[in-house]
DNA sequence: TTAGCCTTGAGA
DNA sequence: TCTCAAGGCTAA
């Protein structure tokens, strides 16, 4: 359990937020518990980011206790009403909550009322895997509190629900309004639709209800062929109209639609009610919750398991699970007027669209791959590591796309110097070295990715299972390059596109590599043994570069893009592209201070100069980082997500600045034309970090000759390995300046959007643009 | 209280 | 006129 009590001052700036944050982070590689992060941004972002770098709490998987103490006196029990629902459960929606709140702080209330917050939290790992999309609304008794108006897509929720003790007079109280409710609801952290607890890295899986499969009974490539009119054992929906004409007199098929089952409970869909597909049971309950303002208590921890048998005995946890999965409070009508439509039918639309859709790719890749493998395609069981990780999850087997991968070779197959050194390639050979991670990890995949299509098979990825004598066989036969990914997202690799990743050989892994893999290979594509350098002797490589390129993660920080992509979309209709940006962003930041604080030099400085560094730096990071996984890891340009939607990846590289694509992509010629490698991109990271100019730094010496020592090592890499690349160390010096003025460009935009109201609060991400305008 | 079926009515 | 997502009704 993490008890934090902080906030002993406001910042006005950060439009009167006063509660803490609390961030989850689920770390595989604590066996999947879950850290929890608090972080206070009531007071200066100084002790924001202080609290980011002390704070690495695991707490006790017993710990169920969700303490909301407000200044009101408020504290949550386990009462649920619709008014406390959305917030009850702080263990699941703490951080989502967050943007109702600042919502609320911003419109109405007075932050000095309210700052003084204590949130203890624990985590419910099975409630990491909700679905951060609660959508809570101000579900008053003031019958104005739902409008039409506020139906829009467009429309963050109020935020109303509040979390409160068992008392409905308190309750009630918050939820008529007035100054106290306000505060409550703002201590209190209304849920919101801004579904930001994203740093968690399961799926959907401890929850019964088949989530986000889609068609998966009837047509996923599981199904065995697509096939719309397959029901699966589901059955039909039973609504007449189900069918459409699209603009080119293709009779579209709805009925697919209700062959998903209740993300809530795994009943039968009856059609979309309340914001999402749901059951007709689902749909009255959650119905009559909201209109009747039921209070419910669970008897048992605030974590009971719902599905259809089971779904009566708990009415808190299914209540807590219908707003999890993304049921809309604002739907419920006030007035309770029957009939008619609401703003949510574009959206319902939207969401057939993309159904359908996604179900016509689905088809064409399985008649592809009929045509050319022959018509006895069978579905292929899912491997037991994968069914073990989604228990309850059927998988929707999308088309498959390139995946993101550190595990790559260059084109050639030669190793980069660093590579070598790291003794992780057999220099001569060129081939990726057998380790018993790989291996594992090769073999693994060979079974999640077998039988998948893949549309966008990268041509390079019988390199790698070609070479280094076939280690990669695993998952370069057969499958071919199939990338079941367990995310369920689709990575949207451009195989042509400017990012001339040849250097990414698909290993047909769907999983992702492990921490060693992702440092068998981190050339551009070119290193010495291709353009005339000298092998390289693996001892010339500083030690120190050698450790450095070990610091790096490149597998995790895939996982958690992947997952918080999946997480943030899942059961989704539709989400906010910028919002979603700004909360992977966020996440890339978390990783950037979990880096950095483990890393030589700087964990030996106080956390006030940690702090500094960082804020300065972030920036500048995330535009490397993002080059780095373009050149290196192949990061494509964008990836659909779960519901459909696009997501362009390549907006974290820009900070949200399209503008800035030509730019970048002009970076990322340069450091290619330079054969940037990892060992490279790792010395231009931390002198990014180890500025020494930055004002205010303490221990400046240690700063100081952190960087010198980078310096030198990069110096001597580059001239030791990369004696062809002319004055090497020279430009790569000069590109971070480049990267800086990028950067900054970035931070304008993201700084704009944030005062505009358009990005999401609460997040380290918009501490830190203040931090520097602070400081 | 639940959940299946019915009624309603704005929008396509 | 039809659709379909709201709310309402009522047997279990």
């Amino acid at each position: 359990m993490v008890n934090i009590e902080s906030l002993n001052s406001i910042d006005p700036l950060l439009l009167q937020k006063s509660h803490p944050v609390v961030y989850h982070q689920l770390n595989p590689l604590k066996n999947g518990s879950v850290s929890t992060r608090v972080v206070s941004t009531s007071g200066l972002l100084s002790s924001t980011t202080a609290q980011l770098l002390e704070f690495d709490v695991v707490p006790s998987s017993n710990s169920k206790d969700v303490v909301v103490a407000a200044s009101n006196g408020m504290a949550d029990t386990t009462t649920t009403t619709p008014e406390a629902g959305a917030a009850a459960d702080v263990t699941s929606a703490h951080r989502r909550s967050l943007h109702s709140i600042d919502e609320l702080a911003a419109s109405s209330c007075d932050a000095t009322k309210v700052n003084t917050t204590t949130i203890t939290t624990q985590v419910q790992q099975h409630q990491q895997h909700q679905a951060g999309n609660l959508s809570g609304s101000n579900i008053s008794s003031d019958d104005e509190s739902i409008s039409e108006d506020e139906f829009g897509l467009e429309i963050d929720d109020q935020g109303g629900y509040q979390e409160t003790n068992s008392s409905h007079s308190q309750q009630s109280g918050n939820g008529t309004g007035g100054a106290s409710g306000n505060s409550g609801q703002l201590l209190n952290g209304g849920s919101n639709s801004s579904a930001a607890n994203g740093y968690m890295l399961l799926p959907p899986g401890g929850t019964s209800a088949v989530h986000m499969t889609g068609n998966v009974g009837g047509s996923g490539a599981a199904g065995g062929g697509g096939s719309v009119a397959s029901t699966g054992g589901v059955g039909g929906g039973h609504h007449g109209g189900t069918s459409a004409t699209s603009g080119g007199g293709e009779a579209i098929d709805f009925k697919h639609l209700f062959e998903e089952l209740c993300p809530v409970c795994g009943d039968k869909v009856s059609g979309y009610h309340y914001g999402l597909l749901t059951c007709e049971s689902c749909k009255g309950f959650f119905k009559r919750t909201v209109q009747n303002k039921k209070v419910y208590t669970c008897v048992a921890e605030r974590s009971c398991h719902i599905d259809k048998t089971q779904r009566k005995r708990c009415p808190y946890c299914r209540f807590q699970k219908c707003l999890e999965v993304g049921m809309k409070l604002e739907a419920v009508r006030a007035d309770r007027m029957r009939g008619g439509r609401n703003k949510f039918g574009p959206m319902y639309k939207r969401d057939r669209a993309r159904k359908l859709q996604v179900m016509r790719q689905r088809q064409l890749a399985l008649q592809a791959l009929r045509s050319s493998i022959g018509p006895d395609i069978k579905p292929t069981p899912l491997s037991p590591g994968y069914q073990q990780s989604y228990p309850n999850m059927n998988i929707k087997q999308e088309i498959q796309i390139p995946q993101v991968s550190s595990l790559t070779q260059s084109p050639d197959s030669s190793p980069s110097p660093i590579a070598i050194a790291l003794g992780q390639v057999n220099a001569g050979a060129g081939g990726v070295i057998t380790t018993p991670l790989n291996v594992g990890n090769l073999s693994g995949s060979g079974s999640l990715g077998n039988g998948n299509s893949n549309t966008n098979n990268n041509s390079a990825g019988s390199a790698g299972g070609g070479s280094g004598g076939g280690n990669n066989a695993g998952s370069g036969s057969g499958s071919s390059n199939s990338n079941n990914i367990p995310d369920g997202l689709q990575r949207n690799g451009n195989s042509g596109n400017s990012n001339s990743n040849s250097s990414c050989h698909e290993a047909g892994n769907g999983s992702l590599q492990n921490t060693a893999e992702s440092k068998l290979c981190f050339d551009s594509g070119t290193h010495p043994s291709s353009t005339g350098d000298a092998i390289i002797e693996p001892l010339r490589v500083s030690p120190m570069i050698r450790e450095f390129v070990q610091s790096i993660d490149d597998r995790e920080w895939q996982t958690q893009l992947f997952a918080l992509l999946q997480k943030q979309t899942y059961n989704q209709v539709e989400v906010d592209l910028f919002e979603l940006m700004c909360k992977v962003l966020d996440q890339n930041l978390f990783s950037q201070v979990d880096w950095a604080r483990n890393t030589v030099f700087f964990k030996d400085l106080k956390v006030d100069d940690q702090m500094k560094l960082l804020q300065h730096s972030w920036s500048d990071m995330l535009v490397l980082d993002h080059l780095h996984h373009r050149i290196h890891n192949g990061l494509p340009d964008e990836t659909q997500l779960n519901n459909g939607q696009v997501f362009n990846l390549m907006s974290l590289g820009l900070l949200g600045v399209p503008q800035l694509g030509d730019y970048f992509n002009e970076l990322q010629n340069k450091l290619q034309d330079l054969k940037f490698d990892m060992g490279d991109y790792v010395c231009m990271k931390f002198l990014i970090l180890l500025n020494p100019d930055v004002r205010g730094i303490v221990n400046k010496k240690t700063v100081v000759e952190g960087h010198e020592n980078v310096q030198a090592a990069l110096l001597d890499y580059t001239l030791t390995c990369y004696p062809s690349v002319n004055d090497k160390f020279r430009r790569l010096l000069n590109i971070l300046p480049e990267i800086h003025a990028m950067a900054a460009r970035g931070e304008e935009h993201l700084y704009s959007k944030h005062c505009a109201g358009s990005a999401p609060t609460q997040t380290l991400l918009m501490e830190m643009l203040h931090a520097k305008r602070k400081g």
